[in-house]
DNA sequence: TAGAATCGCCAC
DNA sequence: AAACGTGGCGATTCTA
């Protein structure tokens, strides 16, 4: 495709492509790096395009104050910045430039949305491009070498890229109306600056406390291995040349059911479900159970997370997919920040730098709000705006018995069915979890449906919707389609659960990329900045002076975020300030 | 031998 | 078989 472009070479043209610029109602914007990561690349060309022209700027001639008549426009939220994977481009405009992208369109977003969790799509340019626009793109000049001399190629496909975007926007535009997701687009659209400058930021790792952390670890494991050893070698067959038993590999399943076997233990498999029902009789299992956790952690959670901390920032910069799942949370990788074990051990690693304090703020109970406010259950809402322990409400109303009379351990069983039902639990499932027999947790579970009984209703209907409709929705709208073999009662009986948890799981990510705009947004020109995010918690840095201040300003965005989807349910956030990412 | 599949377990 | 939902990821084992 021939796309007519401009290559900018003198800043005196800039009032003239501004001032054509601004009168668009929509733009396209790309950006070419040297590499992948804004803090040890360099931002080359940036190409913004109207329906007639890309203009490709090379940002290796012009200082920022030149370029600042376009800059504006970028900051702006008129015209439209229409991007693909907008948040590549935000890093790099925000480090380089020191700006802030507004006003976008993301097309990598929208496909996401568009595709409502098949996971049959890509969502590249070029897979995208082919699918809304039969183009069939290159990308060989993706990964060339921007940092030199460009050729007329690359200026070319750098103009391309930019070029295709508003055709692309035409047609997405119109299929997110058609679908009924232009508002939860919307929402993802405005979440990208907030998850841009929260990656940027990257969070602060005591290395020295980790590595001591890593090391006790490494001993504990290694006793308990050697211990292992000599137990499961007991009834080996086989001897090396020293007579000693042949050491069995203990991250290896097959082998330790095999060893197992021969001390006469026979088991299933060796999953922690099956063997922690063996505990009580043999010693061997719980020194297993322990070896795998500890063995578990040091690979995930070890000296490997270190090789991630950046050269240039001394931080841990993850990677936030901003739609990791089709319910719409974020997910994180190199590294995965949100699976970080919940002990203090670890989470005290994480520390706010000298002079600065950590906030650390999560949603009370959301998602048990969310089904209250979707459910419209009259109870649970009294129940949560009496402000009274949720679980302990629950077991009074399942139970009939005063607050005050309720029994630890009958307020465990409830928890179990609050936190259980949300997720389409049935009554095997919570039996097994709170120890129950069958009998006892469908009793229960009859109990409860009975003192919610909106609950029961809307649980049911959300599943069988799932089944009939093949889709499901969150408070924004935010589409899940399914596919279901009608004749497979297990993937029904799956479909109806995830029928039941999607809307809710989704709802909360709907709650909490707005909350995170909000916030970001508020946080601007202050010393604080979003550093990370696990689903309903949010970590803030900024500077000690501050940090009160700070904290209600966590606290009242996440709560006026929640407020705009949950409007018949009260919501509670808890925020500590702390020198490590602990709920102190 | 590289990549896929599986098991297992971390988070919310 | 599966047994409450969503992921990421490491080690082992299978497969071409």
């Amino acid at each position: 495709m021939d796309t007519n472009y401009e290559l900018i070479t003198a800043a005196d043209k800039f009032p003239r492509i501004a001032a054509e610029l601004r009168a668009q109602p929509v733009i396209g914007l790309d950006t070419e790096t040297t590499g992948l990561d804004p803090h040890t690349s360099r931002l080359r060309l940036l190409q913004l395009a109207t329906p007639q022209t890309s203009y490709v700027i090379d940002c290796f001639r012009f200082s920022p104050e030149q370029l600042s008549p376009l800059l504006e426009i970028i900051t702006a939220a008129q015209p439209v910045k229409v991007a693909h994977n907008a948040k590549f481009d935000a890093k790099f405009l925000m480090k380089h430039l020191g700006i802030r992208l507004n006003g976008i369109f993301d097309t990598y977003l929208a496909s996401l949305l568009i595709s409502a969790g098949n996971e049959n799509h890509r969502h590249g340019l070029a897979p995208v491009a082919s699918r809304y626009l039969d183009l069939q793109l290159d990308k060989e000049q993706q990964l060339s070498n921007w940092s030199g001399e460009l050729s007329r190629h690359q200026l070319d496909y750098a103009a391309r890229d930019a070029g295709i975007l508003l055709p692309l926007r035409d047609k997405m535009a119109a299929r997110l109306d058609g679908m009924d997701l232009l508002v939860t687009a919307g929402l993802e659209f405005e979440c990208v600056p907030a998850i841009a400058a929260m990656e940027l930021a990257g969070v602060h790792l005591d290395v020295a406390r980790w590595r001591d952390l890593v090391r006790q670890m490494t001993v504990a494991r290694d006793a308990v291995a050697d211990e292992l050893q000599e137990v499961l070698g007991a009834g080996a067959a086989q001897m090396n040349l020293f007579g000693a038993p042949e050491p069995i590999n203990l991250d290896s399943p097959a082998q330790v059911k095999e060893a197992l076997a021969r001390i006469g233990i026979e088991v299933e498999d060796t999953r922690e479900w099956t063997l922690s029902k063996l505990v009580d009789g043999h010693p061997v299992i719980a020194r297993l159970l322990e070896h795998r956790g500890l063995s578990k952690n040091l690979s995930s959670f070890g000296e490997n997370i270190l090789e991630f901390i950046n050269p240039a920032t001394g931080r841990l910069h993850a990677d936030f997919r901003q739609i990791g799942t089709p319910t719409g949370r974020i997910t994180t990788s190199s590294p995965s920040l949100q699976q970080i074990p919940h002990t203090p051990e670890y989470r005290s690693c994480f520390r706010a730098p000298q002079g600065r304090k950590l906030i650390v703020a999560d949603y009370s109970q959301i998602e048990m709000r969310i089904l209250a406010d979707m459910a419209r259950d009259e109870a649970l809402l009294t129940a949560f705006h009496s402000g009274a322990d949720l679980h302990r409400s629950t077991a009074s109303q399942m139970l009939g018995i005063p607050l005050a009379d309720i029994s630890p351990s009958q307020r465990e069983s409830a928890k179990g069915l609050n936190y259980g039902l949300v997720y389409g639990m049935g009554a095997e499932g919570l039996a097994g979890r709170i120890g129950v027999s069958l009998k006892e947790a469908e009793m229960l579970i009859e109990r409860y449906f009975k003192a919610y009984s909106g609950v029961a209703h809307w649980l049911r209907e959300a599943g069988e919707s799932a089944v009939r409709e093949r889709e499901a929705r969150t408070a924004s709208g935010r589409l899940w389609r399914f596919s279901l073999d009608p004749g497979d009662r297990t993937q029904q009986a799956a479909l109806r659960r995830v029928g039941k948890n999607a809307p809710i799981q989704g709802t909360s990510s709907d709650i909490f990329k707005r909350a995170m705009r909000l916030l970001d947004d508020t946080l601007l020109g202050l010393d604080a900045q979003i550093v990370n995010s696990i689903h309903d918690e949010l970590v803030v840095e900024c500077n000690s002076a501050i940090a009160e201040e700070i904290r209600e300003i966590v606290r009242f965005e996440m709560v006026a975020g929640a407020k705009e989807f949950l409007p018949r349910v009260p919501v509670e956030v808890e925020a500590v300030i702390s020198d490590a990412w602990l709920k102190k």
